[in-house]
DNA sequence: GATGAAACGGAGAGAGTCTCCGTTTCGCGA
DNA sequence: TCGCGAAACGGAGACTCTCTCCGTTTCATC
């Protein structure tokens, strides 16, 4: 990450990639080609690499902003003193929508496997600002005992991968692992049928 | 699918081709070259293309076998008498074993959209074998009364994709999203802590 | 405005996918 | 067994995408 620094002119094009990326990447999805990204940003291929490392760097750079809400998010509702669940679950489902809505772009962010080159990316920011808001909650038993931050984490980035574009529909099956599948226990008011498939 | 049709070299070639490609996916995963696959079974790359049209249809034949079996099972479990509750999560954990023990491969087709010009594959498949096991575990009040069948897919789907070669973690969290992530009540028996992470 | 460093961009190498078309192999009927 | 037409094959190459090299341009400072 580079964000203010260095010439004008390295930082205007790095954000113009960031733009278009956004762009190519929603309506083409994360698998979309870089060339075209650079061509919209109107900088040649070589200056796109030079910014850029990797595909995976480009998909961080595009979701940072909303990594960054989500973890200020997080830290607000673990400081503050309101319903633990509530907290918890009402971040979570924030994550899962954000995630879904994607495209995948941040569903393959949190399925590669981050490896220790990348000590800083999204997916071990997300885990470390999930601990509290976990803990918290499991104090006035909202989360299952057995179920760690890992465990968590797991699931919404599953639930993300196979809802791509549909929010609402991995809202509904957060809300369903949540209150737990195999449960005969009708909680509508946890699991409200949605308009997504 | 062309399975015991045409002439022998046709069919001689169409077996090499899924044996070398189960070897390849296996050590490679599923984005691995095609070529290498070709080059692997003995046969010009465009042999492969001409059996295969696309890596999708490959993969569906590497994984032919395996949900054969899986929905033969589910066939007989439908059929028998035993406790509908324990045949429906089994017949789960195992699709969902099998999924995550090939390195991906399962992932990718229960993942990619099927599309209509896919009729018959291996996710139709599923969807249909799994209707009748849930409709009568539905009735023992072993599934949430919300859970549609493509709810079931749908979280087995995303399990699979995120616990990648590590089938007992995808067991796991199986048992988590049955019994209810959000669930304070412990039920040792349905989610006990296993090896995998 | 001169200068050195920083950044740029096009051209091209490399890897992978897929197709064209001339050649080989198979199966069948004589 | 042989001959023949259809079916299948395989290498060469076109195409696409990623990434790098290196000569050129732009920026910031004096």
């Amino acid at each position: 990450m580079s964000p203010a620094t260095g010439r004008a002119d390295r930082r205007r094009n790095r954000e113009r990639l960031i733009e278009a990326a956004a762009e190519v990447f929603r309506r083409d999805g994360p698998a979309a080609p870089l060339e075209e990204i650079a061509r919209r940003a109107g900088v040649g291929s070589a200056t796109l690499h030079r910014h850029f490392g990797s595909r995976r760097d480009l998909l961080e750079a595009v979701c940072a902003d909303g990594i960054d809400q989500l973890c200020v998010r997080a830290g607000e509702l673990a400081a503050g003193d309101g319903d633990a669940a509530a907290d918890l679950w009402g971040w979570l489902d924030e994550l899962v929508r954000f995630a879904s809505a994607t495209r995948g772009v941040v569903g393959v962010l949190l399925a590669e496997p981050p490896g220790p080159e990348l000590p800083v990316c999204h997916s071990n920011r997300l885990r470390d600002v999930l601990g509290p808001l976990r803990a918290r909650a499991a104090g006035s038993g909202a989360v299952h005992p057995e179920a760690t931050v890992d465990d968590l984490l797991a699931l919404v980035t599953g639930i993300s991968r196979v809802t791509e574009d549909a929010p609402e529909a991995a809202s509904r099956l957060l809300r369903l692992a949540r209150a737990g599948v195999g449960s005969d226990r009708i909680s509508h008011e946890r699991v409200a049928r949605v308009g997504g498939a």
